[in-house]
Formats: structure tokens, C-alpha cells, sequence
DNA sequence: TATGGTGCTTGACACCATGTCAAGGTCAAT
DNA sequence: ATTGACCTTGACATGGTGTCAAGCACCATA
């Protein structure tokens, strides 16, 4: 199978696959005698893996874990739970300040009347005269 | 004021005040006969509004615009009002995807006994085989 | 078989915001 | 005058992805 039908199986897209590739992520992918990279069924699997991980928010990193892990028979599901739920905490953390700094945003927006007139709470909330 | 006091009273590194001189998102400070760049009151202010924008999201070409609308002293408030409230519900947008991305891992965090047996309904997950 | 179109190769540059490091010049205080 | 802190520019890195270019491989059809 070569690098595009390997993208349109796993739904990596094929720069990605070469990107994975030269980071050590996956293993470089065997080679036809044309110097095309040629992928079996395994490959894919391991690269829709890394696309669902990816989906979950896992960065590259932990995802190198995960695969160890994954194609570690005798793994822990300890270990697996453990860089879920930390992932699952960050993610959370990361919401709660997007959340935070949208309510920062509506607080000001609300004070601002929004018409014609120059004055603004919002520009003043920036110049830090809020 | 040189560069490292005009960084220490706004809160951007010396590095972002470069560089937003060289993407052009503020003017080119003045330089003293060393080529040392050197800020008055006014810059610094203007720094700070940066890095409050920065603080509450906006990107940074959404900054530049704010620049504008701040130094316009004729501006209407509503165009002010309307790129706060498009970059709050883009705030939201993104919140609302961390947040499903960490309900996905908390399904499959729930399903696995994180114990030290190998089986494990995350990796089944992230495979695709849930 | 020749040709064309599609797919593959590598490499480079871009984004966005930021950090770090290096080599060299300047400033201020001792 | 020396020293140590500060400034200058430039380059490289991060992470994940896009795009573009030049050149080669493959396949089908004329």
C-alpha cells in the first residue's frame, strides 16, 4: 500500500505520516525498490491509533507512550488510566481558562452600549483602567 | 526607557516587544545613538493593552485591529463590541471542544479497572474497537 | 512504445507565540 | 579602565499542519 492509500485508510494525512515518521513516532515504513514507502494493514492500524489519540488531545509525546504501551502485551491498564485521566485533567484545565477568559470578555462587552459613540469600556478594560 | 524596563513595567518579553516590532503590529521604537531601541510612557502603554489582549485571546492580528479602534479616537464602540463578542463565542467554540474531548476520555477512563492486568478499554478505544 | 496524468520523493518556507543561545557592542558604576 | 549587566541581531527550537517546487515512478491508453 503506498503512502496515499495508507493516508485515506487511516486518516493521517500522507505529511503527517512522514512527519511521524522522521520524529521516531512510527518506525520508517518499509521501502519498494522505487524508494516508495510501502504500508500493510498493521501500519494503518497503528496510524489510526495515533489519529484517535491525537482526536483525545494527546500530545505527540504522550502518544509515544501510549503506542509502547499498546504494543506492550503485558502493560499495566494502570498506566494507561493514569496518562488518560492526567490528559483528561489538563484538558479540563484548559477549558476552565478559555472559559475564564471569556467571561473576562462578556463582562466588559456588556458594559460597552455598542453604538456610534466612541467611548468603550472594552477599550478602556485594555488600557487596564477598567 | 530601554528595552529590558519597558519590558519589566508592560509584561512582554523583551523577545515578543522585537517581535512585534518586526511583524509591524507596533511602530519601530526609537533608537538612541548606540542602536539601542528606546520607549517613553506611551509605548509602554501600548504595550500592556497588548498583552491584556493576548491575555483574553485575541490573536494577534485581531490586536492589530484593536490597536486601530484604540488609537481612533473617532471609533464606534459597536465595532469594538463586535470583535469582543466574536472572539468570546470563539472562546466558547474551543472550550466546548476540550470539554467533549474530555468526556471521551472519561468514558473510556471509566471502563478500564486500572488495575496491573493488561487489558485495557482505552487502547481498545484509541484502535478504534470500542 | 510513447505520452500524459497522477502519485511519490525530498526539501523548504509558512503559520503563531515564545524560548534559548551565541557573538559582539554599550552602559554604568566602581 | 575594568567589570558585569544590558543591548543588538540572528539562528534554531517547539507542535501540528499546510503548501509549493523539482524531479522521479507508475499506469493506462492511444
Amino acid at each position: 500500500m503506498k503512502i496515499g492509500e495508507a493516508a485515506a485508510a487511516s486518516g493521517v494525512s500522507e505529511r503527517m505520516i512522514r512527519h511521524y515518521e522522521k520524529i521516531g513516532l512510527i518506525a520508517a515504513a518499509a521501502r519498494r525498490s522505487s524508494g516508495y514507502r510501502d504500508y500493510d494493514a498493521r501500519d494503518v492500524e497503528t496510524l489510526r491509533f495515533i489519529r484517535r489519540s491525537r482526536d483525545l488531545g494527546f500530545p505527540i509525546e504522550e502518544i509515544g507512550q501510549l503506542l509502547s504501551l499498546w504494543h506492550d502485551r503485558g502493560r499495566a491498564s494502570a498506566d494507561v488510566k493514569a496518562l488518560a485521566l492526567s490528559r483528561a485533567a489538563e484538558l479540563q484545565r484548559k477549558a476552565a481558562e478559555l472559559e475564564q477568559m471569556r467571561r473576562a470578555l462578556l463582562d466588559l462587552a456588556e458594559r460597552c452600549h455598542g453604538d456610534d459613540r466612541p467611548d468603550c469600556p472594552i477599550l478602556c478594560g485594555l488600557e487596564g483602567l477598567a
